[in-house]
DNA sequence: GCGACAG
DNA sequence: ATCTTGTCGC
């Protein structure tokens, strides 16, 4: 991978917080124009000190499971909003070491662009694995919005400093929406485009869900 | 100083 | 994220 994973615990907040703002100068919101073929969804559990991350591949048009790996670690940073990369993209690299697929998109159980400083877990993550990424979040980090109709499939912006951050989608009729915001190398179309692609009947859209779900009966 | 705050 | 039963609503 281009980037060394810098390990957190010999890492202040401050130092953190650094290297998402340099990180951020090279994220790219650029049109991703093929139709995927595989894709796949990242989840994390965690009990005690220690952190299991599972990454679930699905054919994009079949949306049918065609691979789930997983790695286990030591966590050895709490959780603080806004550094949540520093806590679960070890456990996650380690995954992806044991993937023999190569995925065309990554999804991620969080933000991407809708973060302070633009880098999201799912952004973060883009810079290791050298892929497209995009995070779907169950709730807001950061920004305002006008809550999204009823329906299923409508959905508003999600603005910070008057910039346009993320997209407010409903996957459900009359059911929370859910934040979706590109991490790197896909633009909002594609977030929007290739999230809602996996809304079938429940708010968490498939390929997180799935993810969900193995994260959950492995442990 | 106060409120907000992904998982 | 995690700890956890019943319960309201489509």
């Amino acid at each position: 991978m281009k980037y060394k994973f810098v390990h957190s615990f010999d890492m202040s907040p401050k130092e953190m917080i650094k290297i998402q703002k340099q990180l951020a100068k090279e994220v790219k919101l650029s049109h991703f124009s093929d139709v995927p073929n595989l894709v796949s969804g990242v989840d994390l559990s965690f009990q005690e000190d220690e952190g299991l991350a599972v990454i679930v591949t699905m054919d994009f048009k079949k949306l049918s499971v065609i691979d789930v790996t997983y790695a286990v670690d030591k966590v050895t940073l709490p959780y603080i909003p806004g550094l949540l990369a520093f806590r679960e993209l070890p456990i996650f690299l380690k995954a992806w070491e044991e993937l023999e697929i190569e995925p065309d998109i990554v999804f991620f159980d969080g933000q991407g662009y809708a973060h302070p400083r633009r880098m999201g877990i799912a952004t973060h993550a883009s810079f290791f694995i050298e892929k497209p990424t995009i995070g779907i979040a169950k709730s807001k980090l950061i920004g305002k919005y006008e809550e999204p109709g009823k329906k299923k499939g409508e959905f508003t912006f999600l603005y910070h400093k008057d910039e346009k951050i993320g997209i407010v989608l409903r996957t459900r009729d009359n059911v929370k929406p859910v934040f979706v915001s590109p991490g790197n190398l896909v633009d909002f179309d594609n977030a929007l485009d290739f999230t809602y692609h996996f809304a079938t009947k429940y708010k968490i859209p498939e390929i997180t869900r799935k993810a969900h779900l193995y994260t959950k009966s492995l442990k």
